[in-house]
RNA sequence: GGGCGGCUAGCUCAGUUGGGAGAGCACCGCGUUCGCAACGCGGGGGUCGCGGGUUCAAGUCCCGCGCCGUCCA
């Protein structure tokens, strides 16, 4: 490692070669914007103030980070891209009141296409959780600003030195290596044109796309990862060459058939890594290095009782904990909870795989929640919400720690099972990946505890078991395929988005009728009886949309008042056009002129449950905390469901509590007002947001005020006192740390009401007692009822003593052995057993067979003592009676049950006992 | 969405061709002790996750559902 070739350790500054940062050899850049010099390192937080100023400065508007949890996009698992957010706006599909923005981006990369996942920890570069700060051009400027931003940010204002920079353009783009050339004097032998793979760059199989142009930085010769050194940029630097950004040129569009027509007005889409940059500014090999993470592995071997830099293995098990800390405490912050699936299942993968190394270098206790913990409070400067949720974060991830201790305690014991029965040293495939499957062990953890043990796995048995797996899921993923939006949508919408009435009216009639479809395809008309859907310029009907489910009603006749058809949903099939499903009951053609009337009960029981649920949202977070945040919620007509991020049961004095003040606002009658306003301005009033939802620059905040406030698109009541009453009806789990509830308001609460009323008084009546005494009484009955059964239990004990009594004078004494063949009528099973049981004990050497017929049912116990186990089978014996009141049975040889129907034949069959015992003794 | 494992006393779990629902800890009582710990004896506590089915008989077998865990997608 440390030979004579210049190799650096990692972490240790290369100052050897030449300075970075500094413009030619030591001179100091002068003028306003301070270069970076080893003496004076820039903060990684210093870096990305910068880049946001810098544009800021060009008429970038700055755009704060988006969630990790993307809005509506089920193609992303986490935001992993500076772009995510503007994906709409660069498809024209969505409008924003500006053209230039910049941003630094939370992304994860984990699971889905970019899994890195196993690399992190012992690479420079890999991480689950990054920032990407990036500038964007909505058809505002093109390719010369574009390089001469990035030009102008890195040589001036990160000052870092044009000796060590290198440019890739995409092979058929000469406009890009011409631009570089002469607007930011970048020389022709430092511009390499790379192919499709590195340099073309497309959202999708369809869509916009374009040439991309890299900027890579030469950390200098000796700085190659160990065995890579003879890679050459730009195929492979090995190391050396880091890429540090990433220049999007969206200037096409492509179609299905894979034909590119130019846009009208291209875009610029831009990604810079800030953990590379902060490194090499501040001289390290290692991303792990700069100020952004040290500190954080610094912390995670504090917290492990290990020193950082002492041992290779204990360095990249830090490496790992801190990079997964920080993935682990944004993705918690924007409300990812580890769970087994999607994007809570990532999260847990991020959280255990910390978990497992720690636990082998040593680790014992929970200690991840506290370098959680470290996270935020290094990261509150750019990201002040961190430490709202540091004490949530921190027991979701403690939760998670200790679930992860029982499981794999669990798994342990199964391991050292399988351990014993390894043949030859050699743990099988299959055990080992059942191990893995079901009880959650990682592989690496299983060769860890196989080599201590001296055993080794057969990893060849364990991946055949796992392609096997992968077919069968795959399998059974083909029958679901994903619903497609079909392209007629987007073709309606470029008509215009549906203007939405519904706030201040139920009804218009004025409406025109844009489109009609019929299973996806455009008509012009269509006559009674016919399902179809229905695009409107203008509308009243409320598309499902944030849980609020949509309207119903009916579209009308202006001239004649006669319905037309009557709508039974109304959603969005894209964001902006609102589809009405209409069983239609006249003709209708489009561009017809029509009264479109919402069914106004439903929609006001809609609003009333809609309200209330912000109303219970506000109240939840009084009485168990702010901690507590919406993870989901379902507003209809009968009731609201609302599903929240808690981590216990609300027990029945909290629920009460809930209850209480929600319908206190109730009863105050207050106004409940909408505001539209900027999105930031909105947040900054404390107005609450959703995790993943995605708001446009206008936002609507609903207010009730004094109690709640959110941002919502939703309906609602004009004061409170519409709502009536809010009643909880259910409180339940859904997953780990998410609760629900559901309630009914209005009439509903009512009716619930009344119910249970009814069901009460029917109790009263039929315990002819009052409500008052209800409890108590059913308590008086259930002590009653297990004296009873008490009493019952020791009388049939004393009749079958009784009874034994007398069947000990009926047996006979065949060859010193007492043996009995008796019918007991009215005696169960577990009674005849016990009976068998005392007399057996009490003769010491004995053969018993019982009978009992009860409603044409008939029941058989056999029982032999264990001396006479050999000759005489108490299993035989009783088959033998069975069969002959048609039945059968069995048991063990000393005692056997059976049961036939039969009971006029048992006499017999009890008699032919005592022969065919005397046959066998 | 598809596998696999689990659900039995307050807790941790055992329960082997289907044939007496159990252990340890905890709890209560008694004994021993000056007292405590420990120990001994005794006792209470169970819709065997829920619902169907097969069977003379189901904790055990079959089907469905729920919840928890885990892996794949």
């Amino acid at each position: 490692m440390d030979g004579g070739g210049g190799q650096l350790q990692r972490g240790q500054a290369f100052a050897g070669y030449g300075s970075l940062g500094r413009e030619g050899g030591g001179h100091e850049e002068t003028g306003g914007e301070r270069s970076v010099c080893h003496n004076n390192i820039v903060t990684g937080h210093e870096i990305r103030q910068k880049f946001l100023d810098f544009f800021a400065a060009r008429q970038h508007k700055v755009v704060r980070s988006s969630s990790l949890v993307p809005g509506d996009d089920p193609t992303l698992l986490f935001t992993n891209a500076g772009m995510n957010q503007f994906k709409d706006v660069f498809t024209g599909i969505e409008k924003r009141d500006y053209t230039r923005a910049t941003t630094a981006q939370k992304c994860v990369r984990a699971g889905g296409k970019h899994n890195d996942l196993e690399n992190v920890g012992y690479t420079r570069r890999h991480h689950t959780f990054f920032e990407m700060m990036g500038n964007f051009s909505f058809g505002d400027y093109f390719k010369t600003d574009a390089i001469d931003f990035a030009w102008e940010l890195i040589t001036k204002g990160y000052g870092l030195d044009k000796e060590r920079l290198y440019v890739t353009v995409f092979r058929e783009d000469d406009e890009a290596e011409e631009l570089w050339q002469k607007v930011a004097g970048v020389p022709k032998s430092r511009i390499f044109r790379l192919d499709e793979k590195d340099n073309f760059w497309q959202m999708g199989d369809t869509g916009p796309c374009g040439p991309c142009s890299e900027i890579h930085y030469d950390l200098g010769p000796g700085t190659a990862e160990p065995g890579r050194e003879h890679e050459q940029f730009p195929l492979d630097g090995g190391g050396r060459f880091v890429e540090i950004w990433n220049l999007v040129f969206m200037q096409f569009d492509r179609d299905a058939s894979g034909k590119m027509t130019p846009l009208p007005k291209p875009s610029i889409d831009t990604g810079m890594g800030l953990e590379r940059v902060a490194a090499l500014m501040q001289g390290k090999l290692s991303n792990f290095e700069c100020d952004l993470l040290l500190p954080i592995v610094e912390e995670a071997g504090r917290l492990l009782g290990k020193h950082h830099g002492d041992d290779k293995r204990v360095d990249t098990v830090l490496r790992i904990c801190a990079d997964h800390a920080r993935a682990t405490a944004f993705l918690i912050n924007d409300g990812v909870l580890p769970s087994n699936e999607g994007r809570g299942y990532v999260l847990r993968k991020i959280m255990r795989r910390a978990m497992r190394n720690a636990r082998m270098v040593g680790a014992a206790d929970p200690f991840l929640y506290q370098l959680t913990g470290f996270v935020a409070d290094w990261m509150k400067g750019p990201y002040p919400e961190m430490l709202e949720s540091v004490s949530r974060v921190a027991r979701v991830v403690k939760d998670e720690e200790h679930r992860y201790a029982t499981t794999f305690q669990v798994a342990e014991k199964v391991f050292h099972d399988e351990a014993k029965s390894a043949a030859g040293g050699l743990l099988p495939g299959a055990a080992a990946f059942k191990l893995y499957d079901t009880y959650g062990m990682a592989l690496d953890e299983q060769e860890e505890m196989a080599r201590e043990l001296g055993l080794s796995i057969d990893v060849d048995g364990f991946n055949e078991s796992m392609t096997k797996q992968r077919e069968r899921a795959r399998a059974s993923w083909k029958g679901a395929e994903k619903a497609q939006i079909a392209p007629v949508y987007q073709e309606i919408l470029g008509q215009g988005r549906t203007q939405f009435l519904g706030y201040e009216t139920m009804v218009c009639s004025t409406a025109h009728v844009l489109a009609i479809l019929v299973n996806q395809q455009r008509v012009q008309n269509v006559s009674t009886g016919m399902e179809c859907e229905v695009v409107l310029d203008r509308t009243p009907f409320y598309a499902e949309s944030g849980g609020q489910a949509g309207d119903t009603g009916v579209l009308m006749s202006p001239a004649t008042g006669e319905p037309l058809g009557h709508v039974t949903a109304t959603y969005a099939a894209v964001p902006g056009l609102s589809v009405h499903k209409l069983t239609v009951m006249g003709a209708l053609h489009v561009d017809d002129l029509v009264v479109a009337r919402v069914n106004e009960v439903g929609r006001r029981a809609t609003m009333r449950n809609h309200t209330a649920t912000h109303l219970a949202h506000a109240a939840l977070r009084q009485v168990l905390g702010t901690h507590v945040k919406q993870a989901g919620s379902v507003v209809e007509p009968g009731r609201l469901r609302f599903d929240f991020t808690h981590y216990t049961a609300v027990d029945a004095q909290e629920l009460a509590e809930v209850e209480r003040m929600a319908n206190a606002q109730i009863l105050a009658n207050i106004s409940v007002s909408t505001d539209v306003m900027e999105l930031d301005k909105a947040i900054d009033t404390g107005a609450m947001a959703l995790f993943g939802e995605k708001y446009g620059e206008k936002v609507r905040v609903v207010s009730v005020p004094g109690f709640s406030r959110e941002l919502c698109g939703g309906t609602h009541v004009g004061s409170t006192g519409e709502i009536g009453l809010i009643k909880i009806v259910y409180e339940g789990s859904i997953s780990a740390g998410v609760r629900r509830v559901e309630a009914v308001t209005g009439a509903a609460a009512l009716k619930k009401f009344q119910e249970t009323a009814g069901v009460v008084h029917g109790a009263t009546s039929l315990l002819r007692t009052s409500e008052g005494e209800l409890l108590e009484q059913i308590e008086r009955l259930i002590t009653q009822q297990k004296s009873l059964e008490r009493q019952i239990e020791q009388l049939k004990e004393k009749a079958a003593q009784a009874a034994s009594g007398d069947l000990e004078s009926q047996a006979r004494l065949i060859q010193g052995v007492k043996v009995l063949s008796a019918r007991v009528d009215g005696m169960e099973r577990a009674q005849m057993r016990s009976l068998a049981d005392s007399l057996r004990n009490k003769w010491q050497t004995a053969v018993i067979v019982l009978a009992s017929a009860t409603d044409g049912n008939v029941s058989i116990i056999s029982a032999v003592t264990k001396d006479l186990t050999a000759k005489v089978h108490a299993g035989k014996l009783a088959g033998a009676v069975a069969q002959a009141v048609g039945g059968k049975g069995g048991g063990r040889p000393d005692l056997a049950e059976a049961g036939g129907k039969d009971a006029s034949a048992l006499p017999a069959a009890l008699d032919a006992v005592y022969a065919s015992v005397e046959g066998m003794l």
